[in-house]
Formats: structure tokens, C-alpha cells, sequence
DNA sequence: AAATAGTATACTTATTCTATAGACTATAAG
DNA sequence: CTTATAGTCTATAGAATAAGTATACTATTT
């Protein structure tokens, strides 16, 4: 399961890609509309923040709001920003590898096959989920 | 990731199904073989028993067996027995299915999508995993 | 009867998650 | 140039969960 952490990240990340490029949007909004501890927000914007993923502005009339392009932020880089990674073994993860400890031959392993198997499609749906994608499949939802 | 327990039972359960039907196996010898704490396997493998994967015999010469055929078993009942939900949201979940306190609206959720995507694909591939494919698996590596 | 071995409960410890507090710094606007 | 606004940073507290341990009990086999 994600964190709330994660959760509240892809969610602020839509929130601010349905109005990307209209400014600054002020953090105490997104808290709002989020329903969001807007303490908590902080540090998870300040995340995205160093990752380049967003940017801020100071002062009146300031906020965040997305650095890249909505197309090109995928809930991939969210996830492993967040909750660090995908796998469901360390043994079969890209970013995070570790041996893992509980098998005494990685190459004769029989149980990391399926992992690797289950990584690689969530790998390859989760990367393809874009916030623009997202964006819009929610306003083809909300239309109907 | 999945938790330590569950990969203590994973692999107790292919130890036991390369010795299934070959008579009750001493918890201890699992407990060495594998490297578990043997209270914490205790735990384990009695949770396994009560949800009739496993059988144990008391009395000396007991221990416990796969109950299940190996062929009967998968990643996903063990892992849903041992970690609960296997999906990364609640509201995609099939088993464990609560509604997101983030959403407003389930309908117009642009990202659920992705999630009951990710969650059908990992379903696939670890119901397809069986005790038995793994042994399988395991035997034809270590003979290279 | 005695040894063996599984069953059950309770507890400890460590770690992680979630959330909050408060002081500090930069910027915009008047 | 002052004041209010709003992001930055560090520290920390409380709760929940995970991992492992201790102890007492019960059932079975020989």
C-alpha cells in the first residue's frame, strides 16, 4: 500500500497540474482542497521541490507550481520520490537494489522470477500514468 | 516491499513443498534451513495452519507438511494471508477494498485507473506462481 | 511416565508513519 | 524601508506497525 505521503503528493501534483501554467497556487489552498495537514503538505512540497518537479515562488502572491511538464512527471517518479521502491523484494529492484537475505543463491532463487515479472508491468503502467493523463481521463470522467 | 513474515513464509512453504508428502518436518529443522527466528516461524507457520495450508502433527517424529497440493498454492494466497491487500490503493483493492479518504468522487478519479491496472497485472502473474512452479524453477537453476 | 513438539498469550523493542511546532528567510507591495 | 505574506528548515512528538522474545500450556508418541 502507498502512504499517505504518497498519496498526498499525487494528489497535490493533479491539483497543481489542472492549473499548470496559470501561477503560482498558494499552499494553504491546495491543504484545502485536499483536505491535506497543510504542515505535512510543506514537507512533501519541499520534496518535490528538490527534485525539481516543482518550483515556488516567495512572498505575496506565492505558491508552488509545477516545474516539468505535466506530461513528463509519471506517478513512477512520484512513488520512488515518496515511498522509495516499487518492488515488492529488494532483490528485484532497479533503484533500491539489496541481496536479499533471506536466499542463499540469487541465481537459483525460484520465487524472484515472479517478482521481477510483477515489477517490470508495474514498472511499465505506472510510467506510462502521466498527470497529464490523468488530468484528462478525469475530464472525460467528470463530463459524462 | 513485503514484510519479513511474509518472506519467512514464502520460504518456509517452498521448503516444505520440496518435501511434500515425505512426512512431517520438525519446525526447528525449517527454522535453521532457512534462517528464521524459530519463535517467529512458530507464528507463522501456525497461521498457515489455521488457514489449512499447512498441517502439523504433534508428538515426537511431528512437525509440520503442506496440506495444500504445491500446485494448489500461490504467491498471492500467501502473501494475502501474511500482508493483507496486495494493491497500492484501498479503492482497488478485491480483497481488503475500503474507499479513499482522499477521493471525492471514486467515478471521476483519474487515477484510479492506473492502480486497478497495476493491481490485475500483479494478480495475474503471482496466482500463476505456485509452490510448485517455484520448486520447479529452482531445480532446473541449480542443475546449470 | 517422560520426552517431544505444537499452541497460545502477552510482552518488549525498534522502526516507520503521520503530524505538528516554531524559528527563520526571502519577496512583494505600499 | 517597513510590514505582511509565504516558503524553508530543523526538531520532535505520538501512534501504529513490525519483528522478535518469554513463558506457560496442551497434546501425542514411544
Amino acid at each position: 500500500m502507498l502512504s499517505k505521503k504518497c498519496k498526498y503528493a499525487i494528489h497535490a501534483l493533479v491539483y497543481l497540474a489542472e492549473r499548470y501554467q496559470q501561477g503560482p497556487v498558494h499552499i494553504q489552498e491546495i491543504a484545502d482542497a485536499q483536505r491535506i495537514p497543510k504542515k505535512f503538505l510543506e514537507a512533501i512540497l519541499l520534496e518535490l521541490r528538490n527534485a525539481k518537479v516543482l518550483h515556488s515562488k516567495k512572498g505575496k502572491g506565492g505558491g508552488y507550481y509545477l516545474y516539468k511538464k505535466p506530461e513528463d512527471v509519471n506517478l513512477i517518479e512520484i512513488i520512488r520520490l515518496m515511498d522509495g521502491a516499487i518492488a515488492m523484494l529488494p532483490c528485484v529492484s532497479l533503484n533500491y537494489y539489496e541481496p536479499c537475505e533471506e536466499c542463499k543463491d540469487e541465481k537459483t532463487c525460484g520465487i524472484r522470477d515472479s517478482f521481477l515479472g510483477v515489477r517490470d508491468e508495474t514498472l511499465r503502467i505506472l510510467s506510462e500514468s502521466t498527470l497529464a493523463k490523468i488530468v484528462k481521463r478525469e475530464r472525460v470522467l467528470s463530463k459524462k
